[in-house]
DNA sequence: ACACTTTCAAGTGTATACACTTTGAGGTAA
DNA sequence: TTACCTCAAAGTGTATACACTTGAAAGTGT
């Protein structure tokens, strides 16, 4: 039976065995990649990521190989992996997106939705107002996202909820920094309420009206916002130095 | 089975060489698994996929860790990687997020896209129209793809055409096979004549209304459309055999 | 016949070995 | 100096070794 005992010279240690090596791997990369742990542009060393995780090389690169097709990393041949720099255009793009999937989501949502989806996103929503004045900006963009998700979810369109996800990922950053900046605080949550007072009376095309624009909002300043965001970065790397 | 090669001096070399194998065996793979090289809910082997393409299995796990994330094979931990299956739901999700992804490209392409973009854009309109009748259901398909995401190419959204690459992949199959069920051979570029209308005219709200109605006609026969295309599958594989 | 072990081949998940590529420091010559 | 060469360290890409898991067939007892 316990054959991994042999051996020859002194006691040696049988295995740890770890179990779900690697998708706590996986999820904790892309943890590392979403919040700018590897700076933009910068080539992420895999022997270094092995050393810190406690494992070898291979469930690091499974868990690269899936970054990349999530948008996250980039693969240059026989140089690495590579954060995916703070590309304006790219930003502005995935905003947009993200405008056009969410005014989808909103309308099937008024479409197809139970009177019981709408009360749970009520009570979210009012939970969420009740506590906004003592959250920081980074759980508001938590609270936010689950909100649209939320509406993803009651859309009944389960690809729109996996790729709002995925680009919520991508921009995350970029909206923690938006929320800081001046008073978004508070216009989320009320815009929010807005938004569910016309899901609530189904004006499925005030709902969606609303919806466009306030996402529309940030593409105003995005590339100020990106300006921030990459001294945030390199800032924050400083001061933890 | 050739792991050394013999030199000009007739000495054994341990390894041949290394080539640019990785993208190669990702390529080739991505597209069985479009294709339905794997049959839907089956597990693909690894070894088998490793031999058949003469490398070990390293690059062939590489690749299909990637296509895990773009959600053409889901991973069960200690079984393998699996062909996602043929889910209704799952495309009608996707037919959706298309008809809302392409309204959009359409919308920006009427205000961003140069004259010459137009043109181009007309001229290959122009030669699918008269090659048409003598194509495939596999080629107009392609075509139809090439007409699309030249409109997003044209709207100036990386991440929409990045999108839709990969959503026309996961549905071409089921697209080539209503396309060969009925008279949506003339009806594609006729569509297609139309939205370029408006789109020269710079008509945005009336190309959009097209560009949305072209796609949405597809969604109201999914099913049975899915229905065909396993029957097609099986039915493929049995005849290559 | 049936339920329950035992056994073992097939296959996955991780670690490791090793060749190739890149990169940068130091040395040499014009 | 500057350009160029050399070479060794660092790091990637692939192959392979091996432990573990799964699944199913063969065996065992009732």
């Amino acid at each position: 039976m316990d054959k991994s005992v042999t051996s020859k010279n002194g006691a040696e240690r049988p295995r740890p065995r770890a179990a779900d090596t690697g998708l706590r791997v996986y999820e904790n990369l892309r943890q590392q990649a979403i919040e700018y742990g590897f700076r933009p542009g910068e080539r992420v060393n895999e022997v270094r990521l092995a050393t810190e995780l406690k494992v070898s090389r291979t469930p690091v690169r499974a868990a690269l190989n899936r970054l990349v097709s999530e948008g996250l990393l980039t693969l240059v041949p026989n140089k690495g992996f590579y954060r995916q720099p703070i590309d304006i255009d790219a930003i502005r793009s995935l905003f947009e997106l993200r405008s056009a999937i969410e005014a989808m989501s909103v309308r099937l949502f008024c479409e197809r939705a139970t009177e019981e989806e709408i009360d749970f996103l009520e009570s979210e929503w009012k939970s969420f107002q009740e506590n906004r004045p003592a959250m920081a900006a980074r759980q508001i963009v938590q609270h936010d996202e689950k909100f649209h998700e939320a509406i993803a979810e009651g859309s009944r369109n389960t690809e729109a909820l996996r790729l709002l996800r995925d680009i919520n990922s991508r921009i995350r950053f970029l909206r923690v920094v938006a929320m800081e900046r001046d008073n978004c605080k508070t216009v989320t949550s009320v815009e929010h309420g807005q938004i569910l007072a016309e899901i609530r009376a189904r004006n499925t095309d005030e709902a969606v009206a609303l919806m466009s624009r306030h996402i529309n909002l940030m593409l105003n300043d995005v590339t100020e916002i990106a300006r921030e965001a990459v001294v945030r970065i390199y800032l924050g790397e400083e001061a933890s130095v």
